[in-house]
DNA sequence: GTCATTAGGTTGATAAAGACAACAAATGAT
DNA sequence: ATCATTTGTTGTCTTTATCAACCTAATGAC
C-alpha cells in the first residue's frame, strides 16, 4: 500500500517545520523585552525549559535531549550560571559528570518563558481547531519523545 | 479564549519543534558532504527549496515565506548567485523589486536537497505510521501555508 | 508638478550560535 | 598498570542573526 508518500509532497515538511520554528523565534524575539528579563536568549531559554522537564540532569543528558553541541551547552550553562538561573554540582557517583539544576530564580524564569512560548504557539496554530492542535502535539510527541 | 489547552502539555510543542528542526539539521549535516556539493549550507538550502516552490519570486516574498531577515536573504542570494544557482533580474512592473529564479544548476541542486531532506524526515518520522505522517504534514501545511 | 512618505533592497557593524578539534580528568576494561 | 572511553571544558573559526543606516523607486497628498 504505501502509495509511498516519498512521492515528494508538494510542500516540504522540512520547510514547514523550519518556518514554524522560525516564526516562533521571531514572535518571541518581538516580545522578548517584556518577558526575557534575564536576557537568556532563545538558546538559553531552550536549555532552561528542557532542564525544567528533566531536573536535575547531567550535561550529556541535556545535550542529548536538546540536540545541541556539547561545547555549546557548556557555555550556555556557564552564562545561565552567572545569571544565577542554574546551579552545577558534581555527581557523587561519577566524578566526571556535572549535575545541573534550576535555582528558584531559574524556575521563575522558566514559568515566564513557558507562558510566552505557549502564547506564541497558540497564536501560530490559530488556523487549526483545538482538536487539530492536540493531534499535532500528540504526533510530534510520539515522533520525538526520547 | 479558548479552552486553553494551555494546561501545559507535559512536553512543550516548542521544544518538540526545536528538536525536530535540530534533528533534521544534524542528520543533514552528517550527510552534507555527499549531497551538498555546492556547499550552500542549511540556510542556503532552505532558500533554494523555497524558491523552487514559488519561482520566480521577489525577494520580499521570499523573506516572508522563509521568515528570515531580509538582510540575511540578500546575502544568501548573493552567495547563491556567485555559485551560479540563482539569477537576479529587475521586475519590469516595479523598479524596486528583484525577481529571483533558479538556474538549471540550481534546479539540479534543489533536486538533490529535496531528496536528502525527504529521506531524513522519513527517517525521523519513522515512529509514525504512514497515515500519521500524512496527518502531520497536512496540519503543518494548514497552519503555515502562505 | 513638488514634497514627504513608504516599500524594496543593500550594506555595515556587531552579536549570537554552531562546528570541530584538542584536552584533562574520571572511569572501565583487561 | 595500561589503554581506551566517557564527560566536560576550552580554543578557534565559520555561519547565522540582528539592527540600524542608507539608497532608490514608487506612492500619495497637496
Amino acid at each position: 500500500m504505501s502509495t509511498k508518500s516519498d512521492a515528494t509532497p508538494d510542500i516540504e515538511v522540512g520547510q514547514l517545520v523550519d518556518r514554524f520554528m522560525r516564526s516562533i523565534h521571531a514572535d518571541l524575539g518581538r516580545k522578548a523585552p517584556v518577558f526575557d528579563k534575564e536576557r537568556v536568549g532563545p538558546a538559553g531559554g531552550m536549555v532552561l525549559m528542557a532542564l525544567a522537564d528533566q531536573e536535575p540532569t547531567a550535561i550529556h543528558e541535556l545535550v542529548r535531549t536538546i540536540a545541541r553541541d556539547k561545547a555549546q551547552v557548556t557555555r550556555l550553562l556557564q552564562t545561565l550560571g552567572i545569571k544565577g538561573l542554574v546551579e552545577k554540582s558534581q555527581s557523587p557517583d561519577d566524578g566526571r559528570v556535572c549535575v545541573i539544576q534550576l535555582t528558584p530564580t531559574g524556575r521563575e524564569t522558566v514559568a515566564r518563558l513557558r507562558y510566552a512560548l505557549a502564547e506564541t504557539i497558540d497564536d501560530l496554530l490559530s488556523p487549526l481547531s483545538g482538536q487539530e492542535r492536540d493531534t499535532l502535539k500528540a504526533l510530534l510527541a510520539k515522533a520525538f519523545e526520547k
